[in-house]
DNA sequence: ACCTGAACACCGTTCAAGT
DNA sequence: ACCTGAACACCGTTCAAGT
């Protein structure tokens, strides 16, 4: 039997990535599975290879949604000029979404390529959406002239950021307290400030 | 049929490790199955549950290996005091076992517990050990009576360097050329000492 | 005591068959 | 054109049966 078309392809993607996400934020990434979406959605596993190339397809568009969700919070953020301040509102947005939305987060970056497959571009464009904002906000402390120091000063700072939550969510740091994240990731972005603000540069000068 | 014993326990553990870390260094954890390892040594799958409950437990152990790889390697290292120097001897090793070792290093981080279950103490220390390490190069930095302040310290750091990594080989910074990874975490280290020693703890003195 | 291998309850993915 | 559900080739884990 078959040929329902009770929704539309664009209805099915709504509805499997709505489900996928509440497995996730609910039981984490490893529970999340074909059979898994396709019951909650009330429809055969073979459906969802009409909408989706296959898991990791799906996987990948669910993590690109947190990834637009993200933004639209971190974007409403003022931007003052004075990167401290502005460090610090984009540390508060983020620190908020990503204890608002645990699953969600820790799935982003748990999941892993097959192969060694690379992200799409469609993909990275949304990670490079989100580094602007902080690029936006390191901005006084370089030169008009610095902008690859400042992409990449940027980078170093949300890849910091990313690793103390990775060891801290995963119990890899034998940590006591619950409010230690927050601490460290002030520490981080604290400290790399000072930095920048000192000394550290001048071998980017010429 | 049963009863070979051709192998003792002990002897069937490292076997299993062994096995465990050829498939993981040549295909991913992915590939890292009960039967798969259990077709390397020999044995039918049934007999690794002997030696170790699951299969969870045996990639515990294979990681607890790479920690004592790491540990054994970055303790050659002299320590002459110099922070600066000190904390580049150790980035310097820590960046060549990584790149010697890169499915058993990325196992180490991609491997995430099951429920929320946390690591076990006699895990814990081995992750200690190595941070004792980055504690040491850091100190002169720090106050007889900063020791909080100089574990927090180390613990950012090493975060903050596991992140880059995690970033860089999961292909999630749209990063191009090949020496980044090393280019970020010198930015890192280099940035985040300029920090300690300029201002950014004026926070932490009483 | 130790090991086997069949069995159970799952996976991702494909595809002939139906409407 | 779309959807199903059975099928294939896998999983982790258990455990009666054998030596």
């Amino acid at each position: 039997m078959a040929r329902r078309s009770d929704h539309s392809r664009e209805q099915l993607y709504t509805l499997a990535l709505g489900a996928a996400e509440r497995i996730v934020e609910a039981d984490g990434l490893h529970r999340l599975t074909a059979r898994n979406v396709a019951d909650a959605i009330g429809y055969s596993p073979g459906t969802l290879y009409n909408v989706f190339e296959n898991l990791d397809d799906l996987i990948l568009h669910l993590n690109a949604h947190t990834l637009d969700l993200l933004f639209e919070t971190l974007s409403q953020a003022p931007v003052t000029g004075a990167p401290d301040r502005d460090i610090d509102t984009l540390l508060d947005g983020y620190l908020e979404f990503l204890l608002g939305h645990p699953g969600l987060w820790a799935a982003l970056f748990e999941y892993v390529r097959p192969d060694g497959a690379g992200l799409p571009d469609w993909y990275q464009l949304k990670i490079a959406r989100v580094l602007g904002l902080l690029e936006a906000a390191l901005a006084p402390l370089f030169g008009k002239a610095e902008t690859d120091q400042l992409t990449h000063a940027a980078r170093v700072l949300w890849a910091g950021l990313h690793g103390i939550y990775a060891l801290e969510a995963g119990g890899k740091l034998d940590v006591v307290g619950n409010d230690t994240f927050r601490d460290m990731a002030k520490t981080l972005t604290r400290t790399f400030l000072a930095g920048l603000r000192h000394g550290a540069r001048e071998a980017g000068h010429e």
